[in-house]
DNA sequence: ACTTTTGTCAACCAAATGGTTAAACTAAAT
DNA sequence: ATTTAGTTTAACCATTTGGTTGACAAAAGT
């Protein structure tokens, strides 16, 4: 049998799969819309992965795997605290502005599982934000940026770099802006997000 | 036929629906459990609001307007930038942690269906943020805060007091927090984030 | 007293949905 | 050439689900 052939019907599945869920969700999601959307037979779904519950297990664990080792890299670097704000801004945005359902999705499934969380925990790369903290908590002492728990700066950073997508439907009718405009404001965050974090934290001489 | 109790039964659906959508969400509520939450039979939910759409536009029309005033009546006091931001931190923290599932409610059924603001914004209520955009335009001209556009200090806002609660499961993942310690990160931030994004704006003499 | 209207319920229905099966098909191994 | 193992498909199945119906009861109107 051809090796090829069903690799690639499998990876097909997956990507079909990864389509349809992060546009509907697990429980919007329909295993025949997945198989609708691979141009193959729904019976094939479960050859490959038993159930829609596994199925969609894979899908989130390679999206979740998208996004993790990009935050753990820069969490654990040698750059500095700016350094390090700087880069996963800039990083994050650009990378979400090119898969823009990928952190609503990730959001919306652990609200509805939130024991999931705890599968991830476990895995390799898993983000750690211990050096993030001993980091924070020597420049604070240093007298370099205003008192702030570490847990706080990361919160805001996270916040202010995944809201404007998972919240986009909503600051849209409220800035009153067309999906246009409010595209050019995202672009305009991959350095305006920086700035104001740092402005919020650095001490002036 | 007894008035008050078939306004009670109505209502008593409309509780019901309220907590079963806002832990299931649209797709993933049963007009059966609502009707079980609600102690009645279900054909009383037909009998009272049609269909399943209908009683979930009313339920979420309901949950938006425990939300928009208090952010309209803010934007569009004659406080000052700073008492804007800290009242509504404070307000919206405090609220919030007594409705939890509320801002995750409104998110993802605006993700799922984003026409749907449109019909919010031709309501009452909702909220403007012309007032809020000429004021932060005068204090950028005046030099009393750093130039920013008045969307992207809205958008962080809402990001900065949102996202702690959408984004929980994860958070304290990443954190590696238990419930109870994040609640108290929580607390704190009903002053924390105020100081936050007023020391982002604020320029130093 | 009677009719009409409104509220309530158990039983029912058609469609949708996740999942299964048995047979057909394919290509490599013997 | 035949066997063998993996792959694919159409048809099928049991359950779930939103929604309906018809009978009945309790008020309200007359």
């Amino acid at each position: 049998m051809n090796k090829a052939k069903n690799t690639t019907t499998e990876s097909e599945i997956l990507n079909a799969a990864k389509r349809i869920f992060q546009r509907k969700g697990m429980v919007g999601a329909r295993m025949q819309e997945i198989a609708d959307e691979a141009g193959i037979n729904k019976a094939m779904l479960h050859y490959y992965y038993r159930s829609k519950q596994l199925l969609f297990e894979a899908v989130f664990k390679k999206a979740f795997l998208l996004l993790a080792p990009q935050l753990n890299d820069i969490l654990n670097s040698d750059d500095s605290i700016c350094d390090k704000i700087k880069s996963f801004t800039h990083n994050y945005i650009s990378f979400v502005i090119k898969h823009p359902y990928l952190p609503n999705f990730i959001i919306q499934e652990l609200n509805r599982n939130p024991e999931f969380i705890k599968d991830l925990m476990s895995e390799r790369h898993f983000p750690t934000i211990e050096k993030f903290k001993k980091q924070v908590a020597i420049k604070v002492a240093e007298g370099i940026i205003r008192p702030i728990k570490a847990e706080q700066l990361f919160i805001n950073i996270m916040a202010l770099n995944i809201f404007p997508f998972i919240g986009a439907p909503l600051l849209k009718g409220f800035i009153n802006v067309n999906d246009k405009t409010y595209k050019q404001l995202l672009e305009e965050r991959k350095t305006e997000v920086a700035s104001f974090i740092i402005n919020a934290i650095k001490i002036e001489q």
